[in-house]
DNA sequence: TAGGCTTTCCGTAACGTTTCGGAAGCCCTG
DNA sequence: CAGGGCTTCCGAAACGTTACGGAAAGCCTA
């Protein structure tokens, strides 16, 4: 292993200049720093993490806490969260750990272990809650991180969301303005921010059409393509008092609530008009739908570098209003949306 | 945070002494240690892993490299994988960095790279193949590693590990004994050390039986459902040369298979019999297909904390020898499998 | 009681890096 | 030519931990 000592000799140089050539110092002058940067290259110096870390305070180290058997979570995400965050700190020479931590347990625990441990300098926090305990614990002891979403009543801190309030409102509407009344709501999970903000979104756009919001047409759960399947055949068997439109949370759960309508024989858009948000993942493909869905579209792998590039920045120093960011989404009109039957 | 020196501070004794109480070394007496190892707790001691680090050479972390978009793994297999050693590692006081590896980069460069930044102790190296550049370079440098599988024509490693070569034999038996001449072989892909072994079974348990390998009946590739639905009509399309049995690599495949046959109005086991090796992973269920299939079956689930206790173990310097473990297969006879139609 | 062994402790050095304060050499200004 | 400022360099200290060598105290043995 190549030192900074080992450097140093090699060049005839103190240590400290060999550092500070290669951290970019001001007072180098341009013929060193080539120098030292041709020897560092040719006997393959790497800094060492550990040592580095215990002078500056910073490991280069981020980390990622789950909770909960992975069974329970959707393997397609997780590989796109995790996949995509490792390769983005990768690529700005940081490491990511994955640290999973077993139901049961206190998730702060886990979070206290590695803080104490000096061996993360921030988190990535996914899909945030109301009132998300991790998000105090680490704000009460001062530890970066960055929050893939949105908090409610907080605002001094890093984020990459899209505009959940909206997608909920546009995809209501583009419903309403084709002429229904009666919508079934497929939203996520219910403490979760995104889910909540797509709930006040739909609301919103039902009370400025004069509509009533019928909260038996709505389901709040973790979205998969099971989800929608069922809550179609819940929602749509009853021809009495079923709804003549859809919104899905994602694209699989409307994969699943396609699936669900044409069980019970009903025909899209002829029947039931069915809207989605689409998160542009690589396995369900709206527009490979039958029908093709019209969506609110977002690409969820747009994320990833923001996010990492967010939370190197607040781990720098720099301050959080400046990595806080509202992606845009688009609208996507296709076949799946049609005026009510009469 | 709280350092060795504030607790040697607290209690009155030398950081020395608080070191080696903690550490459990010998020369430390009942009473200091258990005052000492009061403190720590009372306090909320963790020790800073750089430090250890630096002066011990160890970092207590280790990694996963992958390559490849994620996109192109499967996500089921991948939070199985991931997952699961994260928790073990987790539990064992170790961190677990995953590390991606972008496409089209040198995936030695990176273990280069990750080796000389001093941060990792060791690698997991999962589905090697039978000339694997990685585990050459790895031996090359002396670095611990352990394998999920096993290597060829090297014995000096950690390996946890399935009977990949009598599963391909017990499940071709399996056929035989049923009547069956013909059988096609839906394997993993071709360089995989356990693609290899499975097919070696195979082709021993044909010859046992005078049976000729007919390799126009083979497949080789990464095992989803699709492959299975594609091979299977592929290979059970034209009534003239047409298996009487099917060999599926996994459960995915076998479920592939099983709807590729179902399209083609063939019925198991009454026309074509199906047997399968299950990991019994939560997605699919081999019991719960129609019919309910034969296999040979061994949890994927056992595979981590093996793993991880020797990796842990091969870092410590105990000898490759004692990490090096077969799991045992079931043969679970369920109702895929009949005499072939004369 | 002297010598040696065991138990329990401690001071110091080391790991590789960054930071802090200072210092040498040079050029410019008055 | 004295003084000041800039550029470029360096030594020493520090981060928190473990390893090494030694040392004090107690007990046993001869």
């Amino acid at each position: 292993m190549t030192t900074l000592k080992d450097l140093a000799r090699h060049l005839g140089l103190s240590v400290t200049q060999v550092s500070r050539a290669l951290n970019g110092h001001s007072d180098v002058s341009a013929a060193t720093r080539a120098r030292v940067e041709a020897a560092a290259a040719a006997l393959h110096y790497q800094p060492n993490l550990s040592a580095r870390k215990l002078v500056s305070g910073r490991s280069g180290i981020v980390g990622l806490v789950l909770q909960g058997r992975p069974l329970a979570l959707d393997g397609e995400l997780f590989l796109q969260f995790v996949g995509g965050l490792s390769a983005q700190f990768s690529r700005r020479g940081m490491q990511f750990i994955l640290h999973v931590a077993e139901p049961g347990t206190d998730i702060l625990d886990h979070y206290r272990r590695l803080i104490d441990g000096g061996a993360l300098d921030g988190f990535v926090i996914l899909e945030p809650t109301v009132a998300d305990v991790r998000i105090d614990y680490l704000r009460e002891r001062g530890v970066p991180f960055v929050v893939h979403g949105r908090l409610q009543g907080v605002t001094e801190y890093a984020f990459f969301d899209v505009d959940n309030h909206a997608i909920g409102r546009d995809l209501t509407e583009i419903l309403i303005r084709a002429g229904h009344r009666r919508i079934a709501f497929l939203n996520g999970p219910r403490a979760r921010v995104y889910a909540e903000e797509r709930l006040r979104g739909h609301a919103e756009a039902m009370a400025a059409a004069g509509l009533p919001v019928d909260e038996r047409l709505h389901r709040a759960q973790e979205m998969d393509e099971n989800y929608g399947l069922v809550a179609a055949v819940e929602l749509f068997s009853d021809p009495a008092t079923r709804p003549t439109g859809l919104v899905a949370g994602s694209a699989k759960v409307a994969a699943g609530a396609l699936a669900g309508l044409r069980a019970l024989r009903l025909r899209v858009p002829q029947d039931v008009s069915v809207v989605a948000h689409d998160d542009l993942l690589p396995t369900v493909q709206t527009e490979q739908l039958a029908p093709p869905l019209t969506v609110t579209a977002s690409p969820l792998e747009a994320s990833w570098a923001p996010l990492a590039a967010a939370l190197a920045g607040v781990i720098a120093g720099e301050p959080v209003a400046a990595h806080q960011q509202v992606w845009p989404h688009d609208r996507v009109a296709r076949q799946s949306v049609a005026a009510p039957a009469a």
